[in-house]
DNA sequence: CGTGTCACCTGACAGC
DNA sequence: TGCTGTCAGGTGACAC
C-alpha cells in the first residue's frame, strides 16, 4: 500500500499516539508477520516492559525505538496501524497487538498478510537486507541533483521506471509516485537510463522532491493509511495527474492517458508529454 | 549486471 | 447467484 508519503503520514500519527507508552505485553496471532527473532515468544518477551521512545522512518520502513531495540515494521501492500482501547472489539485481519500499560493498545491489521516486523539491536540495521541497502532518502537535503546524477550514471542500462522502483536506487518511491514523477518530468517510463540527458536528471530530481513533499503535506494518497481507529485520510489522491486516470485526458495537453505494463507494474503516462526517446 | 516471472495472500470487481 | 480471471500502493527468489 503505502509509499514514502503514506508511511511518513503513519509515522507522524504514531509519534503523536504511542510515544511514551509502555508495552505491557504483545499478542501475535499470525506468526509469519514476525521475522526476527525466529521465535515468536522471544519477539514478545524482548518488547515486554519497554517504552516506545521514538518513531522514525527510513524509506518505506517504520522504526520504533524501544529500549535497546529497534522494532522495524514494513507495511508492504496493506498493513495498517490503529490505536484502540483494550475493550474495543478486535477487527478482522488484526495480527499483532501491543498492549500498553495505560489500557490502550496498538493494533496491526493486514488483509494480505504481506507486512513484516523485525526486532533488531537499536540503530544497528546491518542484519536486515532491504533496510541497510536503501538508497538515498529523497526528502533529505543530501538528495541533490549531483546525488541523483551520480546514481543515474552508475547504471549502464535499465528502464527508468524499474530504476525508480528499486529501493536501493532511491528510497521510498512506489508505483503511484513513480508514474507521477515521470509525468511531471516529461520522461517516458520505458526510457533507458543511459538516454537521460543532464537536463532530464535535473527535472527528475526536482519532480521527486516536489511530488513527495506535496504529498506528505497532504497526508499522502487515498486511503487506508489509518493510524487511529477512525481512519484519517490523505488528500493527495485528488491531485494525482496520471495514476488511475487511464482513458482520461492529460491535464496538460488533453491526450488520452495510456496504461501499459512496465517492470511488471501497471503504468500510466501521457504519450504526448512523455515521448519515447531516441 | 539486467529483466521477466512467480510467489506470498485476500478481496474487489468485471464479465460470463 | 455464482464462477473465473484479473488486478491491487511491495518485495524477494529465481531462471535466463
Amino acid at each position: 500500500m503505502p509509499e514514502l508519503p503514506e508511511v511518513e503520514t503513519v509515522r507522524r500519527g504514531l509519534e503523536a499516539l504511542v510515544v511514551g507508552k509502555t508495552i505491557e505485553s504483545v499478542t501475535v496471532t499470525l506468526g509469519r508477520i514476525i521475522r526476527k527473532p525466529d521465535d515468536i515468544e522471544e519477539f514478545k518477551l524482548l518488547l515486554q516492559g519497554l517504552t516506545i521512545e521514538e518513531v522514525k522512518r527510513r524509506g518505506k520502513y517504520l522504526l520504533f525505538s524501544v529500549g535497546p531495540y529497534t522494532l522495524v515494521s514494513h507495511l508492504r501492500m496493506e498493513g495498517r496501524y490503529g490505536l484502540y482501547n483494550a475493550e474495543d472489539e478486535v477487527e478482522k485481519h488484526t495480527h499483532v497487538i501491543f498492549h500498553f500499560t495505560d489500557g490502550t493498545e496498538l493494533r496491526y491489521k493486514d488483509v494480505r498478510q504481506f507486512g513484516t516486523m523485525d526486532v533488531l539491536p537499536r540503530d544497528d540495521h546491518s542484519s536486515l537486507p532491504g533496510l541497510y541497502d536503501l538508497g538515498p532518502e529523497p526528502l533529505e537535503e543530501s538528495f541533490t541533483v549531483d546525488a541523483l546524477r551520480h546514481q543515474v550514471r552508475k547504471r549502464r542500462s535499465g528502464k527508468i521506471k524499474a530504476l525508480l522502483l528499486d529501493q536501493t536506487f532511491v528510497a521510498g518511491l512506489g508505483n503511484i509516485y513513480v508514474d507521477e514523477v515521470l509525468f511531471v518530468s516529461g520522461i517516458h517510463p520505458e526510457a533507458n537510463v543511459t538516454q537521460l540527458t543532464d537536463e532530464q536528471v535535473v527535472k527528475l530530481q526536482r519532480a521527486i522532491v516536489d511530488v513527495l513533499t506535496h504529498s506528505v503535506n497532504l497526508g499522502g494518497s487515498s486511503i487506508k493509511s489509518y493510524v487511529n481507529g477512525y481512519g484519517s485520510e490523505g488528500q493527495m489522491q485528488h491531485e494525482l495527474r496520471v495514476y488511475g486516470h487511464e482513458g482520461e485526458p492529460c491535464p496538460v495537453c488533453g491526450t488520452e492517458i495510456a496504461k501499459t505494463r512496465v517492470a511488471g507494474r501497471g503504468t500510466h503516462f501521457c504519450p504526448t508529454c512523455q515521448p519515447e526517446l531516441g
